[in-house]
RNA sequence: GGAGGAGUUCCCGAGUGGCCAAAGGGGGCAGACUGUAAAUCUGUUGCGAUUCGCUUCGGUGGUUCGAAUCCACCCUCCUCCA
């Protein structure tokens, strides 16, 4: 199988310029692609992760990818998909996200002399003098189709402003600038770019009168077509910090019966042939398959031995016996208790259990809290020093969300 | 620059002087059912104490015993005209 055909076969594609010029480059390793990151959070998320394995997988087959961190875009901010405006990111927060990308992404990508490449395009972009770019590149921009790009559509009945209209001539700019100078023949990114990718094709084309190619990967939607990698608190992040690899595990270990084996297909390394055969599995069985799906992202993330606590935690947890060290817990001080004891609401509060003491009595009230296995009834249960040494006690609230407090000692 | 309209709790959206911590829906959380899935049903959804207090309806002042609701100014957005 071609490496194209895998992509395809994966369902990673979503829309090409040339199927049949850009798989012959790819299989061939001839390709040498791009892929934009703007830095708008502090860590890279499960986006920017399908994007990194599409690298990988590519570089593997012989191409040269090259990792585009948007400093100069930052500035502007992309307008596709969105309904609102971005918030205006101050350089220094510019800056601290450039820098926490380039660190995150050295572990996906090998980077160096013929490998990997990585670039930044405020070297470029913020040199640009306006009437200048208006001359050479704005003339080539119809503002007409501009305005029909599907990018736009939706930010024509709140507004768009004139900052983020550019984002499109910037990111073409981009492509147009790396074709020149690092022989740049193809963008990938999200299929919500798709429109920012053709223009920098069409810009290449009018200016150079030569032939770059776009590509982009199938969006993550779960079944009801909701973007994954969203949870309530907000993107699930790749920064262990931000999100612990625990809860990482959990989030894919969580994904819904009819999303398993699109998410096993589009973003692990396993050979599709196993991936067939676990299609073939019905019902509860299909909960291997998620423990898999968990363990296989949970890895490529996190590394082995991360992947493997994680495991060890959930398995602790869910199904009894097992390891019960890593799961997530609070070291409490001597200082956190009052007359040396801790009232359960001031303690769920205190592990980040519930955001304020109103919700954890109302949890209590509602029967959705244990202690070590014992339904909590009482909004008034204290919980002594002596308790709370050694492994202290595990807390349960709801169904699957475990935190064990001990003190600090 | 001119005319008009809008800004409500996580989101959408009612409310136009006291009965408003604010209808309804979505989403979230919890309970039941389950397979750490989905669907369904029930409860809940500003904060702190348990019949009470505090902070909220773009911002700042004002009128009033009392304002999300009235007035003034300001900010932001939308529509039409230029």
């Amino acid at each position: 199988m071609t490496c194209y055909e895998e992509l395809k076969a994966r369902g990673l594609i979503a829309q090409v310029t040339n199927e049949e010029e850009i798989s012959k480059m790819i299989n061939e390793g001839k390709a040498v692609f791009y892929i934009g990151f703007d830095p708008t959070a502090d860590s890279l998320h499960v986006g920017h992760f399908m994007a990194l394995c599409l690298m990988k997988r590519l570089q593997m087959a012989g191409n040269r990818p090259i990792a585009l961190i948007g400093g100069g875009t930052g500035y502007i901010g992309d307008p596709s998909g969105r309904t609102d405006m971005r918030s205006m990111m101050t350089p220094e927060t510019i800056q601290h996200n450039c820098d926490c990308f380039k660190k995150q992404m050295e572990r996906f990508i090998e980077f160096g002399e013929g490998k990997a490449q990585m670039v930044n395009n405020a070297d470029w972009l913020m040199k640009l003098n306006y009437i200048e770019l208006l001359r050479d590149v704005g003339a080539c921009f119809s503002v007409n189709n501009m305005l029909r790009a599907e990018c736009y559509k939706q930010r024509m009945e709140k507004g768009l402003s004139f900052l983020e209209f550019n984002y499109m001539i910037m990111q073409s700019y981009d492509f147009y600038y790396l074709f020149q100078h690092y022989g740049c023949n193809m963008q990938f990114g999200g299929d919500d770019q798709w429109s920012n990718m053709l223009g920098g094709t069409e810009l290449i084309r009018r200016k150079l009168g030569k032939d770059a190619h776009a590509m982009t990967i199938t969006l993550l939607l779960n079944s009801e077509g909701k973007k994954m990698g969203k949870t309530q608190k907000g993107a699930v992040w790749l920064d262990p910090n931000k999100t612990s690899p625990y809860e990482f595990y959990q989030y894919w270990r969580n994904t819904g019966d009819a999303d398993v084996l699109k998410c096993l297909r589009m973003l692990t390394f396993l050979p599709l042939e196993q991936i067939d055969e676990m299609d073939q599995w019905q019902g509860s069985q299909l909960n291997t398959a998620k423990e898999i799906l968990a363990f296989e992202l949970t890895k490529l993330v996190h590394g082995q031995e991360e992947a493997d606590k994680a495991q060890q935690a959930a398995k602790a947890l869910f199904v009894g016996g097992g390891d019960m060290s890593n799961v997530p817990a609070t070291a409490l001080t001597a200082a956190d208790l009052t007359d040396g004891s801790i009232g359960i609401l001031d303690l769920m509060l205190k592990c980040a259990l519930v955001p304020s003491k109103k919700e954890a009595r109302r949890l209590i009230e509602q029967g959705g809290v244990e202690l070590d296995g014992q339904k909590v009834s009482d909004v008034n249960t204290a919980l002594t020093a002596e308790q709370l040494s050694g492994d202290g006690v595990m807390m349960k609230k709801g169904k699957k969300v475990f935190h064990r407090a001990h003190l600090q000692g």
